[in-house]
RNA sequence: GCCGGGAUGGCGGAAUCGGUAGACGCAGCGGAUUCAAAAUCCGCCGCCGCAAGGUGUGAGGGUUCGAGUCCCUCUCCCGGCACCA
């Protein structure tokens, strides 16, 4: 094998020439090829496929470098492993550049596909690249359009109205995001809510499933798991009706959980596009009015929520399904059209949406619940009046007295046997609406037919594939407007119809490709056997934002069931996709800005300021590069375009080489937490860096020796092996089971500190051959341009790609005496040395006698002594 | 608004199962080296205090021999909320 770096070992650590000298080999060796082998115990290591945006950003650093980690570590334990990449590249970015330079999306696309790429190669990732597709090629996507015609024939996709943000002026939809303070980012127009016909995907059919398997996560965070509990929302209440007034045999059907309540009923709300409101407002310019106001704004959830709540009387009444008492209908703006029934029962005193509601509007409160100790006051809410864990029912003729569970039972009982309502289960998950009113992105495989309706098109015609060159302007759907591509036959009749110009949420390309990269070449089907072997048992890790706790985990999981039921995993058991989960936080950095006009801020790079500090290293003020006139020092955030606060990774790779780059941001913070970004923090790995070249280099150029295997050590060199193989057990602990990189570098950064102290002797000098052959590996999958070079400096012939991980060996870790902590009333006052293996009542009687405890007892007898083995003893006097 | 998370020195963070708070690194300070600087190496470094000592993990309360860690109340910050990806 070739040395390297050379024959003579470089003195100096240059970084651009080893880096490129290490990822040339790794290619000639194909170091990262990935080849089904059922004798080896396979890791299939994913993270989240990036947004082809132009160029890598640090979040995207982050993440891959987790994944390299993970993904060498695993290689050097003996794992088969695969760790592929590719590209999320449908999506709105494409669309908006297409506007902004005139550069057709998929033009613009590819191009940053390639910079991209060549800047993942840079970073050496041990990528599987034989693997890599974009989602945006009809090769990939024709199998999406494939399995929505299964779906669609399986009644698993469905066809309703959804609501939408419609910008008036442009006459186009628009994403929530594309909504700023209700009104369309490019137009400035008010947005409205107008509700078209879309494309659903049953998931909610998945629900319960969906929910139950979260308990078959364990390698999921908890945060996560619970989250997506939450999302789904399972909740046992009762759907029930109230008649209307007006004898028409019509009801109003509505779903609570605390039908407990009902006898408290006051009003009823439902929502501005209810029918019973679409026809009280027949006749009511007033209430007409009030529903148009509704329907302004977007739809965005956030929005709704915090937004007044207002609502108009109808004018028509209902019955109560068991007093019969008359209940005015109202239209509330809060009420959703898309959740449950569109129409809510409200219950001022139990509710306290519903009790700030009748406030506002003067309506009845009725108070239903009394709880033991507290009273009930309309002066304002109380957490109680809420709280169904409390209390018993009062004023509710029979039910008085029965608690939450008794009273529903009983409540639900008497609506069934009137033909009113029964228990139900209800999920706050709604079906998965996947119409997109977009060009980029896949096309939705339906021919619209008047004769046939809807028509799926046939396998032998897929797939559809989306025209490239195409004129965006922002306004309308380009695809809409495009003769050529929606003119079309039916397939079934042969008569002229027109293809569906809708293309779909680019959530569906991203809920499947992992299981794609397993067989990427197969041009017959959509997966393959070789899913049977990389996925068995799920995806062994996958990694990426904690921005995708619920909605593209979520959808993934769904579309994995979807598949399995469609059946594409033959005979293979595959319920969930990803074993184990880690969830990476933000990578944040300072913000500096100067006051504009109009109270707009002028964002300023951190790059281009000078932060001036005082005696003790506290910030005191901020000065522009440029000018030397002071600058505001903002808050600490993500980075972003907004904020002018991002670095671009390319500039910390092209001053400091990949390996730095690797170093600081595993080093930085744990990878669950954000990062934030540090100029100093850069420079203190590549202090590191050189800082472990230069102890490698002074030792290969005394001469390399065998690595220490045995024999008699004194003091320091046995503590210092201690020390070595205790680290080697750390390290493999943190990459391995704890996930948490930089207390594995603070490990071996200690233990290099430790290493620069040893003396200079034949014995010593096998123990830092020992040392210095592990630190090399244990270090490898974090920053392991580097470690490929030394480690060919230390052990010739050799190559760290392909050794085994160090293992700890147990008989250095033998210590014989060992220090615990003296206590007096849990505060610590001095520490005594003991025999390892000393009984508890030796301890006791040493801590006792020792000069410290002496002093603070002063010549009392203590009270008790606690002794805890192997870390202290608390005397309480 | 709802769901989930976080807060520890000047800064990033460590403390893995309730047991030495501040590992490791950055910044700072002192020294060595140097004509000088950079780089490098050595040492100091939570706060108050001359010291003894006291005090300290967002705020307040509690459990415990012992709490950064567990429980209750609160504040602020962050992620998600179904068309950003």
């Amino acid at each position: 094998m070739q040395r390297i770096s050379g024959p003579h070992m470089q003195e100096k650590y240059q970084p651009a020439e080893v880096e490129l000298a290490a990822q040339q080999h790794w290619v000639k060796t194909q170091a990262a090829r990935a080849v089904e082998d059922t004798t080896k115990p396979k890791y299939y290591c994913l993270s989240m496929f990036p947004y082809p945006s132009g160029k890598l950003h640090m979040g995207h650093v982050r993440n891959y470098t987790i994944g390299d980690v993970l993904t060498r570590f695993h290689k050097m334990q003996g794992y088969n492993v695969l760790q592929p990449m590719g590209w999320d590249a449908f999506g709105m970015p494409a669309e908006n550049a297409a506007i902004q330079n005139k550069v057709p999306p998929a033009k613009w696309t590819y191009a940053n596909i390639d910079y991209m790429r060549s800047q993942l190669q840079r970073l050496g990732f041990a990528i599987d690249w034989e693997r890599e597709f974009a989602t945006c090629t009809p090769e990939y996507y024709r199998w999406e359009q494939w399995l929505f015609t299964r779906l669609y024939e399986k009644g698993l996709i469905y066809k309703k109205l959804g609501t939408v943000n419609w910008d008036p002026v442009d006459h186009t939809v628009l994403a929530n995001e594309q909504v700023i303070d209700g009104r369309g980012w490019r137009s400035g127009a008010l947005v409205e809510k107008r509700e078209i016909p879309m494309y659903y995907m049953k998931i909610t059919a998945y629900a319960e499933e969906l929910l139950a398997d979260l308990d078959q996560l364990p390698g999921w965070p908890e945060q996560v798991r619970l989250m997506q509990k939450n999302w789904i929302g399972k909740s046992t209440g009762v759907r029930f009706a109230f008649p209307l007034a007006d004898n028409s045999n019509e009801k109003l059907w509505v779903f609570t959980t605390r039908a407990d309540t009902i006898m408290g009923v006051t009003f009823v709300a439902v929502a501005a596009e209810h029918p019973l409101a679409t026809r009280a407002a027949a006749n009511n310019p007033e209430l007409a009015a009030f529903i148009e106001e509704c329907k302004k704004g977007g739809v965005a959830e956030a929005d709704i929520a915090t937004m007044e709540k207002k609502g108009m009387p109808t004018g028509i009444f209902v019955q109560h399904p068991l007093t019969g008492e008359q209940v005015e209908v109202w239209v509330g703006n809060y009420v959703l059209m898309g959740y449950g029934e569109g129409a809510v029962m409200a219950v001022p005193a139990h509710d306290e949406r519903d009790f700030a509601f009748a406030k506002k509007y003067n309506l009845a409160i009725k108070q239903v619940i009394a709880a033991e100790g507290e009273t009930f006051s309309l002066d304002g809410w109380q957490e109680w009046y809420g709280d169904k864990s409390r209390g018993t029912c009062v004023n509710s003729g029979k039910y008085d007295g029965l608690a939450y569970e008794a009273a529903v039972d009983a409540i639900a009982a008497d609506l069934a046997a009137k033909g009113l309502g029964e228990k139900k289960v209800q999920f706050r998950l709604r079906d998965w609406g996947i119409s997109r009113q977009r060009y980029w992105g896949c096309p939705i495989p339906v021919i619209h037919c008047e004769s046939c309706g809807d028509v799926p098109v046939p396998d032998d015609q897929l797939p559809v594939v989306l025209p490239e060159n195409v004129e965006i302007t922002g306004a309308g759907s380009p695809l809409a407007k495009m003769p050529e591509f929606y003119e079309c036959t039916c397939p079934k009749c042969g008569k002229p119809a027109r293809r569906e110009t809708d293309t779909m949420d680019t959530f569906v390309e991203s809920s499947w490709y992992f299981l794609r990269y397993a067989c990427p070449d197969n041009t017959q089907a959509m997966v393959d056997e070789r899913v049977a072997y990389w996925c068995k048992g799920g995806i062994d890790q996958y990694i990426g934002g904690i921005e995708h706790a619920i909605l593209h985990l979520l959808y993934s999981r769904f579309f994995t069931k979807l598949m399995r039921d469609v059946g594409l995993f033959g005979e293979q058991k595959l319920d969930e996709p990803f074993a184990n989960l880690l969830t990476q936080g933000m990578v944040v950095a300072p913000t500096f800005y100067r006051d504009a006009e109009g109270g707009k801020k002028d964002w300023i790079n951190p790059a281009d300021v000078d932060v001036t500090t005082d005696e003790r290293g506290r910030p005191t003020g901020a000065t522009l590069k440029a000018d030397g006139q002071p600058v505001v020092i903002g808050g600490t955030e993500k980075m972003s375009k907004s904020k002018n606060n991002g670095v671009d990774p390319q500039s910390l790779m092209d001053e400091y080489g990949a390996d730095t780059a690797r170093l600081f941001m595993m080093f930085a913070a744990p990878p669950d937490q954000s990062l934030e970004w540090s100029d100093a923090g850069v420079e203190g790995a590549f202090r590191f860096l050189k800082r472990l070249w230069k102890l490698s280099h002074d030792h290969v150029a005394a001469g390399i020796v065998p690595a220490y295997s045995g024999g008699e050590l004194d003091g320091v060199l046995k503590d210092f092996r201690r020390q070595l193989h205790q680290t080697i057990g750390k390290v493999s602990d943190d990459y391995g089971r704890r996930k948490q990189f930089n207390t594995a570098i603070a490990a071996v950064m200690e233990l290099l500190n430790a290493f620069a102290k040893l003396p200079d002797s034949p014995e010593a000098r096998s123990v830092k051959q020992e040392a210095l052959e592990a630190a090399v590996l244990m270090l490898f999958p974090i920053v392991p341009h580097a470690c490929q070079a030394l480690y060919a400096e230390l052990k010739p012939g050799c190559d760290a790609g392909q050794a085994t991980f160090p293992k700890a060996d147990a008989a250095a870790l033998v210590q014989s005496e060992i220090e615990l902590m003296l206590q007096v009333n849990g505060k610590l006052r001095g520490s005594i040395k003991v025999p390892a293996d000393a009984a508890k009542d030796a301890i006791e009687a040493a801590a006792l006698a020792s000069e410290t405890v002496q002093k603070h007892l002063d010549g009392q007898a203590p009270k008790k002594v606690v002794v805890v083995p192997g870390r202290l003893v608390n005397i309480v006097v």
